[in-house]
DNA sequence: TGACTTTACTTGAACTCTCAAGTGTATTCT
DNA sequence: AGAATACACTTGAGAGTTCAAGTAAAGTCA
């Protein structure tokens, strides 16, 4: 009644290999950056999304609602590249629960080379193999799924 | 020289909402597999994978090998689950260091109603949103990454 | 046969993530 | 102002994964 309760054959195949394929996808890019840099996939995106801000600082809730990650995984991710000198913590001027994580110097330096060798890897995996129609319809796909997925965008 | 260093603009946007869709999607399987059936979708896998075997059995090794687990990873899965009766772990009659599991009785009759969710869920996050074109664009570029990917593919 | 190597699996520690609970600071409401 | 509530973040325990090291049973070869 309603819905259909199994995948139909096409769907199974697809699915099967798009979990797959993303399962190794992501234990590739954990690999390279753990092993070249020491930190995983998850710490390296929040080392990014530091970079990119114009002053290099966000509040950790601003931040953990960019990456999309919770709080507490923030907090331990923070925690954690804080004690490798590549992250630090200050509290917010303007707001005393407030804290500010900002990108270091050190962790500037360190970040050219390692996003050099990450993009080089997403190359390698990814982008080499697929056409100019594919990413755009594999982009549009996602885009699609984003929009079901994540109710925070527009 | 040779190969490019960054990501067109194209790509990069194709590349952010891979990583995106793929985390929430993880993320939002996990989560109903976990509220629903006590388990992650790591473990709800072989459970799967046990069930479609003939005799519901298979040597540890071999199902490490189809889910593109490693040994350890098994072992801590199949560990947990044994102790949550679903599965059971005999030695290998044929060789002495092997070891088969097998879905028990119990893991059958929870599988079921747990697969129906999973599958509602799938539909859901996945293929509710797309079109039978974006889903046969979607199985052919996972194809073309898994080649990439998996080097035991044929 | 007996040493050597390989194979199959397990173990334990370190790390990351989740979830629930906790701390301290704003904000709201009367 | 004072009480109640909401917000920002942290903490700690539990669970899953990885990695390196360990155990034990085959297989290999002189």
């Amino acid at each position: 009644m309603g819905k259909q309760q199994w995948l139909n054959d096409e769907e199974q195949a697809t699915w099967r290999s798009l979990m797959l394929a993303t399962m190794l996808l992501e234990e590739a890019l954990d690999r390279q950056l753990q092993r070249d840099a020491g930190i995983p996939h998850a710490y390296y995106a929040i080392l990014v999304a530091l970079s990119e801000t114009p002053d290099r600082a966000l509040r950790m809730s601003e931040l953990a609602d960019r990456m999309h990650y919770s709080q507490s995984r923030l907090t331990h991710a923070v925690t954690s590249l804080e004690r490798a000198g590549l992250v630090a913590r200050h509290r917010c001027p303007t707001d005393g629960r407030g804290q500010v994580a900002t990108i270091t110097d050190t962790g500037m330096t360190s970040l050219r080379p390692i996003a050099a060798g990450h993009v080089a890897e997403v190359r390698r995996t990814v982008f080499d193999h697929l056409s100019p129609t594919q990413v755009a319809q594999l982009g549009d796909i996602c885009n699609t799924l984003l929009a079901g997925l994540d109710p925070l965008r527009t």
